[in-house]
DNA sequence: CTTGACCTTGTCACCGGCGTCAACGTTTAA
DNA sequence: TTAAACGTTGACGCCGGTGACAAGGTCAAG
């Protein structure tokens, strides 16, 4: 299928087919006319792009997915590459959550100090 | 005292401090020769955003806290348009960590059912 | 007078995942 | 035959806060 359609199919652009490709990530035949040509399977991968990207992984981070359903598997994270992305992932969320978490304090305790009739505060309360 | 000296005592690079000039958020008087001349009073003011930025807080938000600072006030946060970017701020943060909480869990969650020995979330275990 | 340490403005580069044009070739239906 | 609807590559823009560099002006010390 050519990449118009490929994009509806998949609910993406054709801009973003075409920067997967860039990046090595989709890659589709080429047609005489240089039109790209795009495979049934390639559908599934496109799939678990957005779906990476939705969840808050890069591109790079879909890359081992990609490949892994490339090679066959049922699932994108059947393979080890995948799996070590997913507790990367893991411990950035961790990291980002308690970083956040400690600045949400911060800002908290400068509000209660800036306004002390704004205790707005909702948790410990009910 | 000229940029570099402020620099220098705030912490700051020059670029730093052109750029929060070009942004309207702290201003010099000018020399004969053009070199900037910035008051003593500036410094708290540059001390002030730098604090907040290294918070999480961006330039805009930086703003009613300088202003706040230069109406006299002691701290950049007695105004009440401070507090709002205060309560704002924290909104925010509530509402990233919630998304990155769930996205904590979904990952967690894929990570498990792709690799079922991997059961190294640390939460809820001792 | 010259060197070197300061200052000036202006511009490109970065990062990620595209959106959006431009300028052009191809296919398809009327 | 022609116009619409597709396809191609290439390149700029965005967002934020600078870093880094260019090409120049200024000023104090030796």
């Amino acid at each position: 299928m050519r990449i118009g359609e490929m994009a509806k199919r998949a609910g993406v652009s054709t801009r973003a087919l075409r920067y997967y490709e860039q990046q090595g990530l989709i890659d589709a035949r080429r047609g005489a006319n240089g039109y790209r040509d795009y495979d049934e399977a390639d559908l599934p991968l496109v799939t678990e792009i957005r779906s990476l990207l939705a969840s808050g992984f890069t591109l790079e981070d879909a890359r081992p997915f990609v490949d892994c359903l490339r090679m066959g598997n049922h699932s994108g994270d059947a393979c080890p590459e995948s799996v070590a992305v997913y507790r990367r992932k893991l411990a950035e969320l961790d990291k980002q959550i308690g970083t956040l978490t400690a600045r949400r304090a911060d800002v908290a305790a400068q509000l209660a100090g800036a306004c002390p009739n704004c205790v707005l505060d909702r948790r410990g309360l009910t």
